[in-house]
DNA sequence: AAGGGCGTAAATGTATACAAAAAGCAGGCG
DNA sequence: CGCCTGCTTTTTGTATACATTTACGCCCTT
């Protein structure tokens, strides 16, 4: 599947993946000559890409015109994540309010059972499944109020920095109550999905964003099992203090 | 004070406002070239400032690269209404949870009073001042949770197409109620500030959430009363159907 | 007359050139 | 020893050139 893709499309995932791996120190100005360089393009995609990124929110847009990596505080990272539960809750709840398609119904049903053997498998847990099929119900879920807007907002409130509802899973792999926790968002899941399915809105929407707050409860693990577990999660290295 | 703006930053508002304004018909595709010579600047700075569009939302990008228009529903502005009211809920409710600086509390009584006294004023309603407190109370909450994160996508939330608190006032004059919208409107922002320094942050984000319910309200009646009071809203040509 | 293919014209994506502004640095001065 | 000043170097912002791809209209065919 040969996807033909622009280079300022290459210089976008290559940089968000350089500044997600905290190869720039904190506060670090890039270089667009140096930068274009490096990754073998002129500077004329690599500042569509960079554009990109100040809307996204991790590079910051100096007076002069110069870019810097933008570093977050813990309590920016749980506002994101909370404000993601919120967006999010508000998917569920108008999914729930308008009701979804057969086919959805379908897909979900199809996500749970797999995210279910995924969670509970013979041979211990198949993590990367999980993070797939997890990303794939928040997706589901996004689509079903059957709302352009409220589809790619979700989108973006997922993307805020750090707040991607996968991104912490990589570090929780030496956490001790990592598959319990596994367990439990599963459980939340499978809740969320019922309040949809029953017309709960407001019971979706709460749902939602107590499954949020279990994100920001696995970073809190993650930040208090030490530098070693932090340094798996990417992104982690650019957070100040 | 000459702010010293920059030629895609002056390409991205004029082109906003020809788009809200109305000046394409929904859907047509825009040519780079014809619209630089007619900006007066090159196609660098211009496509810089299309980019900005297309993450707006107010552009979508064709799978050739070129761009269009784009056309929205009455549902995507509900649903746009409905998401402002969301994001700025939490904003709302984070204040409360969190508390406020007295800077912040004595701005907020400061600007009350202002729009007390311009949607009760002896020579009617001073509108054009109302418009612009508004603003400013909705961004003071915007910022009252002290998270950058907050207040940036707060501020993003508010620019999702047409679901701008102070649009659809434009519309407003020719309606019936007007006046009496608006000292409803006003009435709810105590009841938000009052909610906030109260410490209630449910009660705050509920009546932040109203408050949008009310604006979505009064775009029904603008669309109620006819195009030539749609007209007046900015933006209300791109609907499509 | 309708449909398809081809050629021309125009659009985008990228690279490069250049001017204005900013940053850094060396050296002198207080 | 620190700080300011002027110059050099770099960086950004913009324009322009060019290749590749895409759109469009015309003509030919059936």
């Amino acid at each position: 599947m040969g996807e033909r893709l622009s280079q300022h499309e290459r210089a976008l995932r290559e940089l968000r993946a350089m500044i997600l791996q905290g190869r720039f120190e904190a506060n670090a100005r890039l270089s667009e000559p140096a930068l274009a360089e490096e990754l073998g393009i002129s500077r004329t995609p690599l500042r569509q890409a960079m554009a990109r990124l100040v809307e996204e929110g991790l590079l910051e847009r100096l007076d002069t015109g110069r870019c810097r990596v933008a570093s977050f505080t813990i309590e920016d990272i749980f506002d994101a994540i909370e404000l993601r539960g919120v967006v999010e809750g508000t998917a569920a709840r108008l999914a729930a309010e308008r009701g979804i398609s057969a086919a959805h119904a379908r897909e979900g049903q199809e996500i749970l059972a797999s995210l279910d053997r995924a969670v509970s498998a013979p041979g211990g847990l198949d993590f990367e499944t999980y993070v797939r099929l997890n990303a794939r119900f928040h997706r589901l879920i996004a689509e079903m109020p059957g709302s352009a807007i409220i589809a790619r907002e979700v989108e973006r409130a997922t993307r805020l920095p750090l707040a991607s509802p996968s991104a912490f899973l990589q570090g929780q792999e030496t956490v001790p109550d990592f598959a319990a926790s596994l367990r439990h968002a599963q459980t939340q899941h499978r809740a969320i999905f019922e309040a949809i399915t029953g017309r709960e809105g407001t019971r979706a929407e709460a749902l939602m964003r107590e499954h949020a707050r279990l994100a920001r409860q696995n970073l809190r693990h993650v930040l208090k099992a030490g530098p070693s577990v932090a340094g798996k999660v990417p992104g982690l290295a650019l957070i100040s203090n």
